[in-house]
DNA sequence: GCCGTTTTCGGCCCGACTGTTTTCAGTCG
């Protein structure tokens, strides 16, 4: 799967390109075909093998024997050859907030930099203010820059952005003139990780609420502060972009601000095609200005000839070409799913009883949870030898009579040990209702070796769900490489389901992996692997990133009722 | 560099904020 090495490739072609004065469509070609292989769910080598490489959006006739290059040769003239034209501290340069291209080159070529060190130097000594275009304020501004640079995150997780987000837009919602506000962004696509925060409100007196913006608490640094947009830096390191709007325009603004950037190119082209000009004030005529839809997002859809699309759809992956056809999935919501599926009791290194644990199912609306405590070898986590867990599935049978309106499932997170062997004495198996299993250990084993072992254990007949199938925890571990093909193959050839785990640093299966384990036929099981009962919330991420692949209500476990629930899954 | 039942050439989304300017270029999203 080279397709994201591919991507990064020409992402970075596209910024030392905008660095040599080129064509701005021609950089966003290569943006393009960078996103276009981002959210592909083939792989770019089997699609180069059937020679259809243009099929793909933003692939033409260059770029195809690009790729065809990158694959045959491991590399790209073009972009070698581009690298050494470049001197590298003008890419570095343009990293710096505020400084972009034209005033990166110009100071290199006044003072032949090597590095954004260099550059700080001088700045500090003064040395850069008496250049055209700049003088003292844009010298302050590079140093502001370079501090932010070194300050900011590069993404943060979802998990943490979105809680953000609800909270300043909570905090605002009160100042005076505040009509209707949202998050928008990434945020509200539920993409993640994000960039910055983006929110809107609409409002006839912007003012008061732009200087309320800026003066709050968790504000370390205001970048810009304008009548209508600011944007500030908080303490945790994430830009936080504030736009205000006439209430007339809240619909364009949204859609706007909500992104993804492709998605509205690609819906302001449509809307060119019919005469029309979208911005972020509503839907116009061409010709006579005269505004034509804009209060809310679904009459510009509508407009467009469009269903309308959830924000979790938008970025141009095919969901405008699908709307236009009448042919958006019906995306799975939070309210259909009827269980937990991943659940770890204090048995093993959860903080909580199994019976606290199946109230606090039951406040949540649950039908039923499974109870899937970590197996023997798993040390630290307290993994439950075989006369624990018989001890346990006892306990679970007792409750199961005690209470009412919710099922426990004697469950089991059984580790798929380093030569694809499960961890457990198999006799026991029938004795549970659920077994979920996953790997834990000996993640540098390689693609071939990691693909063996889930599958010989998605061949066992008692595994029911892979969890956290790659393992990743973002920020901290990257994902293994999977020959999810043969994966996606094996689990529907054998009946078994791949987990989305909603934890918020794993979100494992991701929106593309999802959406293409749905292409293949694959069930899917969505599982919050609660450790203490506040973390059963978290079935909200992983719901999100089923939406993100497309998923309905059909392909996903857990919105089955138990006894349906209990006939599909194999025995 | 892509794309096309209007086009194989000539289009390609659109606007706010800032600083250095005296009308605009650069940067950003």
């Amino acid at each position: 799967m080279r397709n994201f090495e591919i991507a990064a490739m020409f992402n970075e072609m596209a910024e030392l390109l905008e660095t040599k004065d080129e064509n701005p469509f021609k950089i966003r070609a290569y943006r393009k075909a960078a996103q276009s292989l981002e959210s592909l769910t083939k792989d770019i080598e089997d699609i180069a093998k059937q020679g259809t490489l243009q099929e793909i959006p933003g692939i033409g006739r260059e770029l195809a024997a690009k790729i065809e290059e990158i694959i045959s040769t491991g590399k790209l003239k073009a972009y070698e050859k581009l690298k050494k034209s470049i001197p590298a501290a003008i890419p570095d340069m343009v990293e710096i907030p505020g400084v972009g291209p034209n005033t990166a080159k110009l100071l290199y070529n006044k003072f032949k930099l090597k590095s954004v060190g260099q550059l700080e130097k001088l700045a500090k000594g003064h040395k850069i203010c008496n250049l055209p275009n700049i003088k003292e304020k844009t010298e302050e501004n590079i140093l502001r820059g370079i501090e932010l640079l070194k300050r900011s995150k590069e993404r943060m997780p979802l998990g943490e952005a979105l809680p953000i987000a609800i909270e300043m837009t909570g905090r605002l919602r009160s100042a005076p003139g505040v009509e209707r506000i949202n998050y928008a962004g990434s945020v509200r696509r539920m993409k993640e990780t994000v960039h910055d925060i983006d929110i809107l409100i609409t409002s006839s007196k912007p003012k008061p609420i732009m200087d309320a913006f800026v003066a709050l608490p968790r504000v370390r640094d205001i970048l810009a502060h304008g009548a209508t947009k600011s944007s500030v830096l908080l303490k945790e390191g994430i830009q936080v972009d504030l736009r205000i709007v006439e209430p007339e325009s809240y619909g364009a603004a949204l859609l706007y601000f909500t992104g993804s950037k492709q998605h509205n190119i690609h819906l302001r082209g449509i809307a060119n095609d019919m005469g029309y000009k979208i911005n972020e004030y509503g839907v116009f005529n061409g010709k006579t200005g005269k505004r034509a839809a804009g209060e809310e997002e679904e009459s510009i859809y509508k407009f467009l000839k469009l269903s309308y699309i959830p924000p979790e759809l938008r970025e141009d992956a095919g969901e405008i070409e699908a709307a236009a056809k009448g042919g958006l999935p019906d995306l799975v919501e939070l309210k259909d799913i009827r269980g937990d599926l991943h659940v770890h009791s204090e048995w093993s290194d959860g903080a909580h009883s199994i019976k606290e644990l199946a109230a606090a199912a039951g406040k949540r609306g649950y039908e039923y949870i499974a109870v899937t405590d970590h197996s023997e070898s798993l040390k630290v986590a307290g993994g439950l030898s075989g006369v624990e867990l018989k001890e346990k599935i006892k306990e679970i049978r007792d409750i199961n009579r005690k209470i009412k309106g919710l099922t426990v499932l004697a469950g089991i997170e059984l580790d798929i040990l380093s030569d694809g062997s499960l961890d457990i004495d198999e006799a026991l198996l029938p004795e549970l209702d659920i077994v979920v299993a996953a790997i834990h250990s000996g993640f540098k084993q390689g693609k071939e070796k990691l693909t063996r072992r889930i599958i010989s254990a998605m061949k066992n007949k008692h595994v029911n769900v892979i969890a956290h199938p790659t393992s990743r925890l973002m920020g901290s571990r990257d994902a293994y490489e999977l020959d999810f093909e043969e994966i996606f193959k094996v689990a529907r050839e054998t009946n078994t389901a791949l987990e989305i785990n909603a934890y918020p640093d794993r979100l494992d299966l991701n929106d593309i992996n999802a959406r293409r384990a749905k292409e293949t036929g694959v069930a899917v099981a969505i599982g919050s692997d609660t450790h203490v009962i506040g973390q059963l919330g978290n079935m909200a991420f992983g719901v999100a990133v089923a939406r993100r692949g497309w998923l309905e209500k059909k392909d996903v476990l857990n919105t089955l009722a138990l006894d349906k629930l209990l006939k599909k899954i194999k025995k």
